[in-house]
DNA sequence: AAATGCTTCAACCGCGCTGGG
DNA sequence: CCCCAGCGCGGTTGAAGCATT
């Protein structure tokens, strides 16, 4: 039994708006508002329509001040960004973006955007490849096709850009310790065990392959990049506050050549270097996609201190930015000028975030 | 010029959440 | 506390337009 029809099917249009049923809407709600009731709307404006069609038709294309294509760089940029961050949360990220509707910004993540990070990702990755002379594989040793049925569902599109950054980021992070990981049903090991056994290179070995070693230089970064997202929020929080709080995974070598141990958790099997190179590579792309400005900067003490989730989990505070509760909210005030949804329920949903995507 | 394939995006669907009764 | 109507969201669909053969 589902559940009950949210309106009469039978008695309903469906399809396309005509231009007589747009002019009815707009009008109606120009004078009386919504009335706050989008089940009862159609009846009181006279249109054939579900109340859900006509909120859908107003939030997205009726309603003032809407824009349509044409994103901007600076647009493209926060949206890779957030979706980075926070996953396909659209109302959210349309938050971020005045006069731009979640609906706009999916289709044009799906269709557009998305493209083009795996289809840079593809080029690159097929650069690296040819000089080995090998097949050709993404960074993960799977058979790279960005329109794989792998990459068609777009959780696990998501978790795989997701695990790509914080992989090259942290290689001790939660991705590459399978004993942190939390025990699974059968059939989720049986499927993780089928997708590790298409990868014919693991990701590290691959990388070792493409490229050599790095020799660490003193007081030099070796690697770990500040991520676009980090740059982006690093920016924008300048902007607000004129100051630079953000953190970001970047690894030093200290006056004794050794890794800086407050920011880099000690290696465990997996290289340094080879990471290093990683981001480095993962880096260039992702800049190169993002266009964003890589910014020098030196984690400092007490700014860690401010992430001790982060210390008690034994990783440092990655440089996938996550929105910082009190930063979210006054970034979301200052920058949301547009009306609608809100942009953050609570800061419960963002603890979430950071929980579910650093564990 | 016609056929076919591909891309785009408006609209629909169904589910979770919320608040009022 | 429970139920239910309505809202809002994310995923999906399918028609229209465009590109290619």
């Amino acid at each position: 039994m589902g559940r009950a029809p949210c309106c009469d099917k039978a008695n309903v249009k469906k399809g396309p708006w005509s231009p007589e049923e747009d002019a009815k809407l707009k009008a109606y709600i120009d004078q009386h508002g919504t009335g706050g009731n989008w089940i009862a709307l159609p009846q009181k404006v006279g249109l054939k329509r579900c109340g859900k069609s006509c909120r859908l038709r107003w939030l997205n294309y009726l309603r003032p001040n809407i824009k349509h294509g044409g994103f901007s760089e600076e647009e493209d940029n926060i949206i890779c960004s957030l979706y980075i961050s926070i996953g396909s949360r659209w109302s959210i990220i349309a938050a971020q973006l005045p006069g731009r509707t979640d609906n706009d910004i999916k289709n044009y993540w799906n269709t557009r955007l998305k493209k083009k990070l795996l289809g840079r990702r593809k080029q690159s990755n097929m650069n690296n490849m040819s000089s080995m002379g090998g097949e050709t594989k993404d960074a993960n040793g799977q058979e790279d096709d960005s329109y794989s049925p792998g990459l068609s569902s777009s959780a696990f599109e998501r978790l795989q850009l997701h695990m790509q950054l914080q992989s090259l980021q942290n290689p001790l992070s939660f991705y590459n310790n399978p004993s942190l990981w939390p025990k699974l049903h059968p059939l989720q090991e049986k499927m993780i065990q089928n997708l590790q056994s298409l990868n014919e290179f693991p990701n590290t070995a691959l990388m070792e392959h493409a490229l050599p070693s790095p020799q660490p230089v003193q007081g030099q970064k070796v690697g770990f990049y500040e991520s676009p997202t980090a740059a982006k929020v690093n920016e924008l929080e300048k902007s607000l506050h004129g100051i630079s709080s953000s953190d970001n995974s970047v690894a030093f070598i200290n006056e004794n050549n050794s890794m800086d141990s407050t920011h880099v958790p000690k290696a465990n099997g997996i290289e340094q270097s080879n990471a290093g190179i990683q981001a480095s590579v993962f880096q260039a792309e992702l800049d190169n996609f993002l266009n964003t400005k890589t910014v020098d900067f030196v984690p400092q003490e007490d700014q860690m201190a401010e992430f001790d989730c982060f210390k008690e989990m034994n990783v440092s505070k990655d440089g996938v930015l996550w929105w910082s509760m009190n930063d979210f909210d006054a970034r979301s005030a200052s920058l949301n000028a547009w009306e609608s949804t809100s942009v953050l329920h609570s800061q419960q949903i963002f603890q979430e975030y950071e929980l579910g995507y650093n564990l």
